[in-house]
RNA sequence: GCCCGAGUGGCGGAACGGUAGACGCAGGGGAUUCAAAAUCCUCCGCCCUGACGGGUGUGCGAGUUCGAAUCUCGCCUCGGGCACCA
């Protein structure tokens, strides 16, 4: 063999770019001529450096975009980078310099890492959110919301340090504490912008029917998040004669298993009362230590404080509740106050045993004991139950249709009304940081809160900042802040508050349609290329994200940037399954976590350790994270084996929507596969024109059977199995023995099949074989229907649903013939040992089942 | 705590309710080689058996079915999300 007859990844794949490049393959274009196709992958984070999961996720995109293509759709696969964010700001704390130089440098890295995979991107639409045409284009977005009664601001509870006096987010606060100073994090209340999507609610909720070709796991995500209940909300009057708290409950069934009422620490009433009872009010503060997660707060003990006061019950004005004030119930849902069935409650039940209230049951199992003093009765709501204290159904019904008569009971009385409620709170964008984008209004003493006129956009952040003390630099900003009312010119104050970077990716996918258009998207444009075909991310972006994406497209239709049928932007959306790996991490003196990347430890037995010695602490699979440092770099196994390689392996083996957990193991084995099939087209290309062979039929069939079968994983994304298929089409290619002609068309049509995975490879066999142009601009086979068809099956024949043996049959043949031809099958004779068999049931094309 | 997933050989995984383990990795044996690498052939869930063959087996426990990895119920373990990580 001569040197030059190797596969070398490093002279074919920087070939096969600049080829690609030169022919201008992956700009999109507007083509009346094609159907378009939009495929997007969630952009990502500039974090530093690439790691495998960004291969395998905009792998999986390529391998779409270049499958789409060649079958003759007009692709528009864009590129851009989600660049605001907290890790900027903490590295120019950390080391000085500016978030800005950060990002762009990161950026440059992360695209130099991802030119040399060979992803068909048109590059030429690429843009950063922290671009001021980007954020710009945003402010605007944000003044049309605003003109359309889409945003306000309202008082909400942030993480508050009181020791760096600044806000954190969730993930700055552990184990209770601020991540730097350590100290004791409180809740606290700050006027703040909202985005009203909570005008969507049922919109959001009903329009999900509609996603047919989303993961219905994604579809029941946001059904539970959006929250629709429909309860009964009333009044429970003061015995003082002061008024009454009102309630919301989704259980009025169990209104006579009533033991308290209880009301939200925020709640105002509970204000009110706390400003002349000191020990409430401590109480009230005790409930504010703490992060605002909702898993802090559910997972707080349950704590309560008795008001002394009393309201009078519905049904009865002499039955007294006791009202309460609880750390469990949230202000933001319902009207913040409930009232307590300890009998049907887990935690009623644990708060009503923990302060001695009354524990009553409304209903109870039929014909069983239960002792409610012991256990709460929680049965399933469609479960029929006996009511021993219901009103106005029969004694035996389901809590469904107690509740449907409850509410109905209690609206016949007067006494409350039945409401529809949604647990989806309105969006808070406001973030008191400066690596965002500026929210642009201007207070004036005089006109009060101003939008910014639009010709004064973008409102660009200064760039003389300096991240050397905690807290929002715009904030403390010398002259930034100063400008003139848009209203009546007088001197004013700039908003200080960023936008959350939420509002930057809820709107990218819109904007890759006109990148660089002077208003948020070109309708023309958007009307071509909208709405995305495909859209392929993280689930962990299931829920947030794409609920922020799906009410941002409705708000930019109803502001005029998006047609009408973009409401919904995403026609199909595949999710793919995370890279996982163990995390590395040690203690600090404070005992805070210190984590360390794979590469700085070495692991012996199961243990892990640092260069000098030091045990690690192992925390196995966890989602691939920068700030957790359990990042793998691709960036080695792309220099050693090139990129085919790389896509290769994180395409094979593992289901695209399953995690999985990185091991390298392997990549050379997959390198090793390409070079064999190179060298099989080496020898194929030498393969005189005129040389005759045997088995052309069976390799044409088996060349048919590889492009249904490679087709129809390609599209149900089932990567993994298209790889299998490309394996044993490639092991019956080479050892067939067939004409030169059958060989060389059944190398073009692998070079073609290959071509979405491993894109250079193929387009050198493609072009060895003497196939027309670039492989990649040629039309994807078709499989020829007659030559998928099979003469014979074998089918299984199994004794009580166990196999005991197979016959084979034809394709054809009847239940009769089939069932004729089990039984008269030497090891089924052999089985019945002369017994009649009770039954034989024949599936034909599947099994046989012999029941005896 | 609440919502959503996942669990199959040594490993990654395959299997419209119908032959469990396709395909690949790792490993064993063999060919080639002075030797190695590379390459090729071959075996490969576990237990019993010389072989034929048999038993057993898809996280655990029940159930539905002629037949369950697949459907139902109850658990266990792991992962994701929980509104200021992106």
């Amino acid at each position: 063999m001569s040197s030059e007859a190797r596969y070398q990844p490093q002279e074919i794949e920087p070939r096969w770019q600049a080829a690609w490049d030169a022919e201008g393959c992956f700009t999109a274009r507007m083509d009346p001529a094609r159907p378009k196709y939009y495929v997007l992958e969630m952009f990502p984070y500039p974090s530093g450096r690439i790691h495998i999961g960004h291969v395998r996720n905009y792998t999986m995109g390529d391998v779409v975009a270049r499958y789409k293509k060649a079958q003759g759709f007009s692709v528009l696969h864009p590129m851009g980078w989600d660049a605001f964010g907290m890790p900027a700001e903490n590295a120019a704390m950390a080391e000085g310099g500016h978030p800005g130089t950060w990002t762009y440098n990161n950026i440059k890295v992360m695209k130099g890492q991802m030119k040399p995979l060979g992803l068909s991107i048109d590059w030429s639409r690429e843009f950063a959110t922290c671009d001021p045409e980007y954020y710009g284009q945003q402010q605007a977005l944000f003044l049309d919301m605003m003109q359309a009664g889409l945003v306000y601001r309202k008082n909400a509870v942030v993480n508050w340090d009181p020791v760096d006096m600044t806000v954190l987010a969730n993930e700055q606060v552990i184990d209770g504490k601020g991540w730097r100073s350590g100290a004791e994090v409180e809740r606290r209340e700050l006027t703040q912008w909202f985005f009203k999507i909570s005008d969507y609610s049922g919109e959001l909720l009903d329009a999900i029917d509609g996603l047919k070709d989303w993961p219905e796991k994604v579809r029941l995500m946001q059904a539970n998040w959006i929250g629709k209940s429909r309860g009964l909300q009333f009044s429970f009057q003061r015995t003082d004669g002061q008024g009454a708290v009102e309630v919301y409950t989704t259980r009025p069934d169990t209104l006579m298993g009533a033991s308290f009422v209880g009301i939200s620490p925020d709640h105002p009433l509970a204000r009110e009362l706390a400003a002349t009872n000191p020990a409430l009010q401590a109480f009230r503060e005790e409930c504010a230590k703490g992060g605002t997660t909702a898993e802090e707060l559910e997972t707080a003990e349950k704590k309560g404080f008795d008001t002394g006061l009393t309201v009078k019950h519905p049904f009865d004005s002499t039955w007294e509740l006791p009202v309460w004030v609880a750390n469990f119930i949230l202000m933001d849902y319902g009207t913040g106050a409930i009232f307590g069935c300890p009998g049907h409650d887990q935690r009623d039940h644990d708060f009503a045993r923990k302060y001695g209230l009354p524990i009553i049951d409304t209903f109870l199992p039929t014909g069983q004991d239960w002792d409610i003093q012991a256990a709460p009765y929680v049965p399933m709501k469609s479960e029929t139950v006996r009511w021993t204290r219901g009103f106005g159904w029969p004694e035996d019904a389901t809590a469904d249709a107690a509740i449907a008569a409850a509410i109905a009971e209690c609206e016949s009385r007067g006494l409350g009304e039945g409401v529809t409620k949604f647990r989806l709170r309105d969006w808070g964008l406001s973030r008191q940081r400066y690596w965002g984008c500026p929210i642009p209004v201007v207070h004036c003493d005089t006109c009060g809160v101003v939008p910014e006129k639009k010709e004064n956009l973008p409102v660009r952040l200064p760039e003389d900042v300096s991240f050397d003390k905690p807290g929002n630099p715009l904030d403390r900003h010398p002259t930034w802040r100063d400008c003139p009312c848009p209203s009546c010119g007088k001197p004013a104050r700039r908003e200080t508050d960023t936008m959350d970077t939420f509002v930057d990716s809820s709107w990218y996918f819109a904007r890759f349609t006109a990148p660089h258009a002077a208003t948020p998207t070109n309708l023309a444009e958007a009307d071509y290329w909208m709405n995305v075909d495909q859209y392929i991310g993280g689930i962990e972006h299931a829920i947030l994200h794409l609920l922020y994406s799906r009410f941002f497209a409705r708000a930019m239709h109803r502001t005029g940037h998006l047609p009408a049928r973009s409401i919904e932007p995403f026609n199909a959306l595949f999710t793919q399954g995370m890279v996982t790996h163990a995390i590395y991490q040690t203690r600090d003196d404070k005992g805070r976590a210190v984590y360390h990347f794979p590469e700085e430890v070495e692991l012996r037995d199961g243990s892990g350790f640092l260069k000098d010695g030091t045990e690690v602490e192992i925390i196995p699979s966890a989602k691939m994270s920068k700030s957790k440092r359990n990042v793998v770099d691709p960036v080695a196994i792309i220099d050693q084996f090139g990129a085919d390689t790389a896509r290769w392996f994180v395409m094979s083996d593992s289901p695209p929507e399953r995690d999985v957990e990185w091991t390298a193991a392997g990549a050379e084995a997959t390198h090793k596969h390409l070079a064999r099939v190179w060298s099989l087209i080496d020898r194929i290309v030498a393969l005189p024109a005129d040389q005759t062979g045997e088995g052309d039929e069976d390799l044409a069939r088996a060349m048919h059977r590889a492009i249904a079968d490679v087709t129809a994983t390609i599209e149900g994304f089932a990567f993994n199995k298209a790889i299998a298929k490309l394996y044993e089409f490639t092991n019956t290619l080479s050892r067939s023995k067939a004409s030169a002609k059958a060989q060389k068309q059944a190398g073009r049509v692998l070079a073609q099949l290959m071509a979405p995975m491993t894109p250079h490879l193929a387009e050198d066999l493609w072009h060895r074989l003497g196939g027309d142009g670039l492989v990649t601009l040629a039309p994807w086979p078709k499989a020829d229907p007659a030559m998928l068809v099979e003469d014979t099956v074998t089918l299984a024949v199994q004794f009580n649903g166990k196999r005991r043996t197979e016959i084979t049959v034809a394709k054809d043949a009847s239940k009769e013939e089939v069932e004729k031809a089990a039984l008269a099958d030497e090891a089924v004779i052999r089985g019945l040992a002369g017994a009649t068999p009770r039954k034989v049931i024949v599936v034909p094309g599947r099994i046989v089942n012999v029941v005896v």
